[in-house]
DNA sequence: AACGCGCATTTTGTATGCAAAAGTTGCGGC
DNA sequence: GCCGCAACTTTTGCATACAAAATGCGCGTT
């Protein structure tokens, strides 16, 4: 097809098929392929500038993971989840999240309570800002911590891969100001119950956390529903290759 | 390679990774390709008969699920868990299957706790006997069976692959009389919570089942250990060609 | 006009070829 | 005798070729 002898500055070359998978994998959490897009294969091989080979061993990664659904003869789509399959992963983060939690009080050091507070009062200081990126982003920093202090990475890797199925949802959730200063402070009796080393408040306050979350999704699924449905099929996105 | 018009009177052949994939997932739960062991894609290509293709997308497929490692370059091998990963991958179970028995006590039919007593008079019949092959069927049946009272699909295919990464642990678990008696008295109070709708109690049996299971496991890691250092590589293995 | 049928096209599944990387062996130098 | 290095072998990564399945389309029939 091309020269595969590419010059390259870097020495460790990851597998194309990692790349490929994180690529989608990104593209699909982001919401820049919608759920119940289809993924042909000549069309992406072309988009990311790889063979069929990687390509199709990063589906079945995805598959795996379930972000994408494979139909054998029929293609590759990504996978649209029912209001049942929202509720019932919300459930299942509530156990991981939960248990993280729980764990993470018990376990934590002084100077992972004082890493967690800094990144407590950065993100206060982004919602005083009304600035909601920065706000997601210390936001997921916070739950990664608090899941590092769980000394577990198994427990995190599963919450991860739970985690990584609903976000595209989180992508098109409207923006609620209550809601907001509400979760801002359940995060203040995170950080308490973590301070006092209080396992089964904080596994309380990530559940209340989680249902709440959920709410924002249900309270739009009729918007989701009908964006899925609207663009069940011929979905078109934009790429660049995948660079080696 | 060879005619691939194969005469079948099977009407839907399964894609051949997911074939290749579900016989490498049963030969490493089973034990039959043990932690640490290389594969080499000529040797199992040769053993199953199929062509490379599709053995590296099922490679593909247990290496998300955690069943095996692949080093770029280097090949794939069967993982193997070191004790902190045994801890972790119980802790983990424990807050998945105590979920899934809190929904359960909460969710269950008549019908539904009809047909998990008669399984437990089935197994009681199966300890009384010692037929331990016997039991082993009936206890995953129990299991499954309380796992579906939950509703929750999603929660019970994560307690499954959390439950495939240690079955070949369990393989090499040596008898203990006591700990037997101990299980059957603790699926009495399994039913006897389920019945009741006790989710708390449930959650609470479940978890301590799985402890005393994790201990079973961790007594005998001095042998587990010796065994993976033993076979680290060059393990051989017997397998018969997939049909199709 | 609606439906079914068959051919052409597209798309997917599997096998194979080729190049790069890793592993191995044997030889020479110290 | 031991270590290092170079040629050779094996193994892996990716691309491509070919076969089978599915899809789409036009034509003819009713």
């Amino acid at each position: 097809m091309q020269n595969l002898t590419v010059h390259s500055l870097q020495i460790d070359r990851r597998p194309l098929h990692e790349e490929v998978a994180d690529r989608l994998r990104t593209m699909i959490t982001e919401g820049r392929l919608v759920p119940g897009a289809r993924l042909n294969e000549r069309v992406l091989c072309e988009a990311l500038r790889v063979s069929r080979t990687p390509l199709r061993e990063a589906f079945k990664v995805l598959a795996v993971e379930r972000l994408i659904e494979l139909n054998p003869n029929r293609g590759a789509s990504v996978v649209a989840l029912s209001r049942a399959d929202v509720d019932q992963l919300f459930e299942l983060m509530g156990a991981l999240e939960g248990l993280s939690g729980q764990l993470a009080a018990e376990r934590r050091t002084p100077a992972e309570i004082a890493e967690i507070r800094a990144l407590h009062f950065e993100m206060l200081a982004a919602h005083a800002r009304r600035d909601l990126p920065a706000y997601y982003a210390l936001n997921r920093l916070i739950h990664q911590a608090i899941s590092r202090c769980a000394r577990n990475p198994m427990l995190a890797e599963a919450y991860d891969s739970v985690n990584t199925r609903i976000q595209n949802l989180r992508f098109r959730s409207n923006f609620n100001q209550d809601k907001w200063d509400r979760a801002v402070r359940e995060h203040q009796q995170m950080l308490e119950a973590l301070q006092d080393g209080n396992g089964a408040a904080l596994r309380a306050v990530l559940e209340a956390h989680l249902i709440n979350k959920r709410e924002v999704v249900l309270e739009q699924w009729p918007a989701i529903e009908r964006q899925q449905r609207e663009s069940a099929d011929g979905e078109s996105f934009r790429t660049e290759p995948v660079s080696r």
